[in-house]
DNA sequence: CTTTATTACATAACATGTTAATCACTAATA
DNA sequence: TATTAGTGATTAACATGTTATGTAATAAAG
């Protein structure tokens, strides 16, 4: 008899929230000390990335590539803004649009803080295993496509 | 040549902490809607879920099994007392500790739950198959065990 | 027994997650 | 053109994440 027949629920370490969640920590553990020597969070590193990436980014593309949601983005905007990382400018072609660029200043603090990253994730490539690591984010691609057929 | 050699930090697509929260993110709005309706959130339900299983935890104990740090989960216990969902108790070995169990309103509820997240996990587990998520499994623990080895 | 260190938990302070409401601007329609 | 609907972004309110600090009780060391 399985757990799904007699409607039992999992324990926690066969929920797969938790045991994303879990890993995710972990993985974190590795970059978040950098960051903090720098004083950015791991959402405004994000933001920092994704604006060395492309710049000139409108709040809402910049809030679907960083996976994060437009109250939260627009607070560390105006935060990294306080701070000269980030600057903003009205579109011209739409009054309500902000466009965001990264300033030099925050191109400075991303080519000092991006090295060590690259060292964090190949460590951690190297210890995993290239092959299991392409796996992992398959079946990560694939789940989230499975579940989202549901819809 | 790799990302890796050019030390080019890879982009949002290729990064684990994304990948895995994406994922999650796909996961849990499965599971939400039917929290939501009995106003819960995911903590406040893994908190519900903990203390089903193994009556009257320490709150330390109840935050390693949900993995919740201490401050979140001294709020959410707070919470869950007022609404009698659970109870707190001295211990009487130790003055310090706070023994927390669910009330029979708390089990009502998980009663209430459980049934639709096992059949959401069904779902799930039908959609990607059976295999492919053991191997998921798999893979995130052994993630988790090699980027602990480094520490 | 007294001092010190440790443990269990709570609180503070601030950043982020989350839903709802608001506001300004733009697009669509009558 | 006036009305209405939709969109981009902000703000509000509350829960949670996170680090630091505080407090009381216990354990360990002297």
């Amino acid at each position: 008899m399985t757990d799904s027949q007699n409607k039992t629920l999992r324990a926690f370490d066969r929920s797969l929230p938790m045991a994303l969640l879990r890993a995710r920590e972990a993985v974190m553990k590795k970059f978040i000390p950098s960051l903090r020597e720098n004083d950015l969070s791991s959402q405004q590193w994000r933001v920092i990335r994704a604006l060395n990436e492309e710049e000139g980014l409108d709040i809402t593309e910049l809030a679907n590539r960083c996976f994060l949601l437009m109250p939260s983005l627009s607070r560390i905007i105006q935060n990294l803004e306080k701070r000269k990382l980030v600057s903003r400018n009205q579109s011209s072609s739409d009054n309500r649009k902000s466009v965001i660029s990264i300033t030099a200043p925050g191109k400075k603090l991303f080519q000092k803080i991006a090295p060590k990253s690259v060292e964090r994730y190949d460590l951690i490539t190297e210890k995993f295993g290239y092959g299991k690591l392409e796996l992992l984010y398959e079946l990560l691609d694939e789940l989230i496509e499975k579940i989202d057929e549901q819809d």
